[in-house]
DNA sequence: TTCTTTTATGCAATAATATTGCATGGACAA
DNA sequence: TTGTCCATGCAATATTATTGCATAAAAGAA
């Protein structure tokens, strides 16, 4: 992990459909060091995977929400069958447990309204654990 | 916009390292007809780009936080400057104007402590129109 | 320092993959 | 039916990724 590392990180980070060529034009090396630098990070795992971004408006996704989430009970027991859920909501793209007023923050990606409506039944509703559920939704996007 | 092409976004959203024979298998297209179909949809924006997820834990910046945003004024003019320099600041990966109880809500990935320290100075306590900012860390990642 | 070992590099050959031209066939409208 | 449009598959071609190998740089060991 040197300095050229980091640049191919930086470099694929934004946009990972560059060949190989031309990265290593930008890192200043051969082709084939800079493929061979970039095998390494994959099978590192500091190169996790590579993902196509999709316009979620084409998915019919548009309906962005954060529900902050407040527990009964803290402990990993206690929490464990709702983290499974989460796991399994497709519109849930993110959940985390936090610190401060709520207990975990997660970020819905949804269809409409009633898709909402059908999540927090699933998840929060029928969970006796969860004694509170605060959601915002995103009006604009300055960065994403 | 057919079936086809959804379950093309479905895989590539997943891996967009697999090729486009092996995705071409799994939609049931010959290699040329599936590729022409990933062009088009490049072309059309639906995919927006494609990028190599990164272990954070190797950038340097493991700390996650979230901050809720309280602004004084809401249009567009009072909370201009205050988007300008979120975009600008590398730590905030994602921001969002939000309904509900704050009127903004900031992703940050974070180094350490003294780089938020840092970054609450430039962003909020700098800033006449915030008028209050609650942060939550980042303890457990749920589902990410 | 000097010698040894390891690791990264570039070049060139090769393999794999993406891309294009073209002919065919299906869907649809007149 | 007939014609147009568009998606498809095949096969040829162009790009790109990958590997072997010799060399050079870096990292240790004595």
């Amino acid at each position: 992990m040197d300095k050229i590392d980091y640049k191919i990180l930086n470099f694929l980070k934004e946009d990972a459909d560059i060949t190989n060529a031309a990265l290593a034009d930008k890192v200043y090396l051969s082709p084939s060091s800079c493929l061979r630098r970039v095998q390494k990070l994959k099978s590192q795992g500091v190169i996790k995977k590579t993902v196509a971004i999709i316009d979620e408006k084409v998915l019919g996704r548009n309906l962005q929400a954060i529900v902050e989430v407040d527990f009964d009970r803290h402990g990993t027991s206690s929490s464990a069958p709702f983290n499974e859920r989460v796991k399994n909501e497709i519109s849930v793209t993110k959940a985390y447990g936090i610190t401060g007023e709520s207990d975990a923050l997660l970020f819905l990606s949804l269809v409409d309204m009633q898709e909402y409506e059908q999540v927090c039944e699933r998840l929060f509703n029928n969970d006796k654990n969860v004694i509170r559920f605060r959601t915002s939704f995103v009006m604009k996007r300055i960065k994403d």
